[in-house]
DNA sequence: GATAATTATTAGGCTCTCCTAAATAATTGA
DNA sequence: TCAATTATTTAGGAGAGCCTAATAATTATC
């Protein structure tokens, strides 16, 4: 395998590319906490190694290559954050502080031991999807839950963020991945949400109903929806 | 916790000089894979920190500093050997190699879940103690195979011995920590001896020998051996 | 107790990965 | 379209941790 920083630097791309058509140097920056100037270094010995393309203020994308060592790292990533939360019972607000050292260092025999013992689990604490051993990763079928309409009943598919703070918060509320929640107002504006869960009554931002990503499982599909 | 490099030093050198008094400068690279002018430079630097007390061509020791660090990684180590294989059903010819990677990633949450899932082992697959917490280790009460006299019947303790092909020959003899072996013949010069294991015969080096460490369980103890 | 052999240290350099400051390209908006 | 803003890159440099070759101290041998 690579070494560590190019195993981030690869898994960071990876991440920033997923939505949006290549990676710009400041958003990378970033997320490595390190300086623009420095990214654009190591940038360029990527593309030496034909790990990413790279073009001068065009930003990188990632070749097969390394696509499939950012998909390697991710998959071990979440595979540990798994195993950690299942297994050794940590929390999900602290999972993906440790499982960023596992990622480095798990062997290859060793996660598929983890997988095996996990029953070879699709998704991370967060519901976010763990990629196969071939670097397969299942298409995303969710919506932020800002999207959903009033009544709408919804069930959470993953929580998108690794802030501590921010899981925590939702975890007081009960919300985690599986958990079925109805919107029951929205504020016009971009205010707030009022969105039942378990019975009780909670009022929450736009932004954090952008994280919150979730499957629509209300029973009147189509017909309650006027175009 | 301190970084990777330093983990490493300390570490080895803690284990050089658990028998011996001060480690020298050309073991301690051997050790680390690292050229003894290297190893130098370092230690001058681990001194200025206080984690050891250096001298000129007089060697290395930890103070209490550097010693607790060297036995928290020590106690990692050992503590992701036990659960490799105790857990995660990895052979004991392999988990050194994964645990020198795991040593340096542990948190301590993580640490002390996995010790308490695994029942607060004392001692990692090869027998070799494992620190406490708190730093205490306890002495060891075991002796070399190749002391023991013929026809005496003893118990492996620990094997002193991260060597895989080493580890996987012992194992095809049976060889384990608290296996029962018995001394059958001990040939004169430094000759091999002959034990038996779980009803199979063994012809072994000297060397070998040296590195299985054993208590003695003969039936009689002081009568049977003439001074 | 002098010389040879061993062991350890200094000197000078290299690579990796990061930094800041300055320069340049791209984008935005007036 | 041109100026201002923003994004990105170049230039020059720093610290960590390693290397080899040359030198110095220690230990062993006669």
């Amino acid at each position: 395998m690579a070494n560590k920083t190019i195993e981030d630097y690869l898994k960071a791309i990876y991440q920033v590319d997923v939505d949006q058509d290549g990676a710009g140097t400041t958003e990378l920056a970033e997320r490595l906490g390190i300086a623009p100037a420095s990214v654009t270094g190591m940038l360029k010995k990527l593309a030496a190694q034909d790990l990413v393309t790279y073009t001068r203020y065009q930003g990188v994308g990632l070749t097969n290559a390394g696509r499939a060592i950012a998909l390697d790292v991710l998959r071990r990533h979440r595979l540990a954050e798994r195993y950690l939360a299942d297994v050794l019972g940590l929390p999900w607000d602290r999972v993906h502080d440790e499982a960023e050292e596992w990622e480095h260092v798990l062997s290859d025999d060793v996660a598929a031991r983890m997988d095996a013992a996990l029953g070879w689990p699709s998704t991370d604490p967060h519901g976010e999807p763990i990629p196969s051993a071939r670097g397969d990763v299942p298409p995303l079928a969710d919506t932020p839950l800002a999207r959903l309409r009033p009544r709408h009943t919804a069930r959470v598919a993953r929580v998108s963020s690794e802030d501590a703070e921010f899981l925590r918060y939702l975890g007081s509320m009960g919300i985690y991945p599986h958990v079925a929640l109805t919107v029951l107002t929205i504020a016009p504006f971009g205010g707030p949400l009022t969105i039942e869960v378990s019975g009780q009554c909670h009022a929450i931002g736009q932004g954090v109903a952008e994280r919150i990503f979730v499957v629509d499982i209300s029973p009147l599909p189509a017909a309650e929806e006027p175009a």
